[in-house]
DNA sequence: TATGAATGAGAGTTCATTCAT
DNA sequence: AATGAATGAACTCTCATTCAT
């Protein structure tokens, strides 16, 4: 029962092409959903034939994968320039801010992707694994950076945990429930206050 | 094109009938998931023909609807006990500690139905309002009851907001990442003092 | 994973429907072969949905292998009289020749049934068993019929074994080849007289 | 609708790439069988590109039959020995004999290719043809060889098809049945009596 | 000659919903 | 009020064949 070889594209046109399938993938699971977006609907949308999609995916399933994948990449690109600048004890409010501003940018630029993936993170264990290990990755480059800041390693992890958690909650407030631009600054000032006192408790 | 009548069935037979459609549902939901589940196997589950499902449900999303209210008044039932309790400035840190043991109880107990719901909150908008709105009861009740106790009224909105976020997210980072129960330990104290402080600020 | 279950018909209408489905596959697949009939062409031929068709069978191999059921049941009742009428060492030629001309007649009759299964026995495992399960009935009560004539049992089974091929040969000659009349009466006569030398060795 | 030229290749490079496609399609089509592979994987096993094979064959029918031929061919190869030699009243049992073990070792050292190829001679009529031809070869040769042995001229051929046939199933009962070496010795032994008293009669 | 990406019709199967009884 | 057989559109995926390069 030889699965058919799923071709790793090397070749310019081939990524190009595969790359075409994941945004139009990309494109219809954000205005539709995942399971309301049929094969048929990508391939069209991508404009190829219905069956070269197999050439480059095992199955629908692996398209989600790479959208999700791609999807990542894009959050990545976003909060790279905050991971990588440093933290110091009288600039952790303004890196806060820095971090809220931008969750809630990424969130908003891509809201529809945004509730669709993390709704399929809830549905799919594979997807779930790929958004933990994302944010894995982010909270340890903070757990480093606050570590250089000299902040004490003491219940250090649980703190960016519960930190990181009610970043992602005044986020999901604002965009759910479309608080205005001034209760979003109280939530904001709130919640920066509250993590400063948190860590350097 | 009138759609077919659906009777709210009034008569003792009828109303355990609906209410066993929705159990099996429930059951299944939680047990395989709303898409992986069809209208047959509810029915079986059930004990009834597939036929009459849609005397007492429009479709099969209505079905899901009922579900989740029966799924909230679950949460509701509790959640009773603590929002029918006086908050003082003493016992606050034991309510809050009282409110995340009665929600990680309740996650736990419920664990695939609180994914499936979720999840399910974030595709279709209507299971949003459902939830949204049984947040905002509770939201409120604690509101009165903080501003009893001697709370100032002050952003007290946005700090239970974020308070209550900040629960939600140890509970989600306990059941989904399976944390020890050192782990959780540890994050409940800290949150417990996080949410003291933010609401005495 | 719960495979959907298949109703076994009990009522009498559904047994018709079922048998309906099994007939118009044994002519489809008679003219056109198994390969080359689709499910949407057995329900047309059936005079049914595309859908009721998985009521009844758990896929299309399923149905292939209750239309080959139904086709031994054919077979089995064709050689019934012959099966059940005694054997005697002065009425064996007889018998013989009776258990050719049956052989001819129910190939002759189903000529492209008999090719299409035959085939498919080659290719499919669980195939083959059904029809060597046939074969061996019959083999069983031939063993019966010549101990009870007096035939000596010393490597009766083989020498059973191999006069059943050696009329199957015949019968297959004048089938594939189309024989003539005349030609078949020769080969018949040698086998015949070959198969008595044999048991009587 | 001018069917697309197939080049009857002349050059050595082009003979052996049209063989290298013959030689994994019989690979294949004895390990999966001919309806369960595919194009794909034909031209993979022998090293060439999907587009190439349509240069060298008609369509995937057309490789079919190039490889059937080739399947005969080896046949052939094998019973060459037996064929060339003559035939005496003397050692006809000997010849029998060894026309039963070359049966078998052909068979055994090519057991999936004699049931795959066998089926599909009974699904296709081009098919049938091919391995007829090679079958009344052989008989015809055997005829002659007879005639010179001094064997009687009635009723000859139906001795010999018969006879051919015997062999034939028990071959197939040995391969299909697993039978033991034992049984086989008997069944040999057997057929081997029955023939040469047909052929003398 | 040769490549292998691309095509697109067609396959088997599922299932929410309907309807004759 | 109740049944459960029946519907048929829609789904994902395959593959012999073609064609631009």
């Amino acid at each position: 029962m030889a699965k058919q070889e799923i071709r790793e594209p090397k070749q310019k046109r081939s990524i190009e092409k595969k790359q075409s399938i994941i945004m139009a993938s990309y494109k219809l699971f954000c205005d539709k959903g995942y399971y309301k977006t049929n094969t048929a609907e990508i391939a069209q949308e991508a404009g190829v034939s219905t069956g070269i999609v197999y050439n480059y995916f095992q199955d629908k399933k692996d398209i989600l994968l790479e959208v999700i994948k791609f999807y990542i990449s894009i959050l990545s690109e976003q909060f790279q320039p905050l991971l990588s600048a440093p933290i110091t004890k009288s600039n952790l409010p303004t890196r806060i801010e820095q971090f809220i501003d931008i969750s809630i940018a990424s969130h908003t630029m891509h809201v529809e992707a945004h509730n669709e993936f993390l709704a399929l993170s809830l549905l799919e264990e594979d997807i779930l694994i790929l958004f933990n290990d994302f944010e894995n990755t982010v909270l340890m480059i903070f757990y480093e950076l606050l570590l250089t800041a000299g902040f004490s390693r003491r219940n250090l992890l649980e703190k960016i945990r519960i930190s990181y958690g009610l970043v992602e909650q005044v986020c999901h407030y604002y965009i759910q429930r479309k608080l205005s631009q001034e209760e979003l600054n109280t939530s904001k000032l709130l919640a920066i206050h509250t993590i400063v006192t948190l860590l350097e408790k």
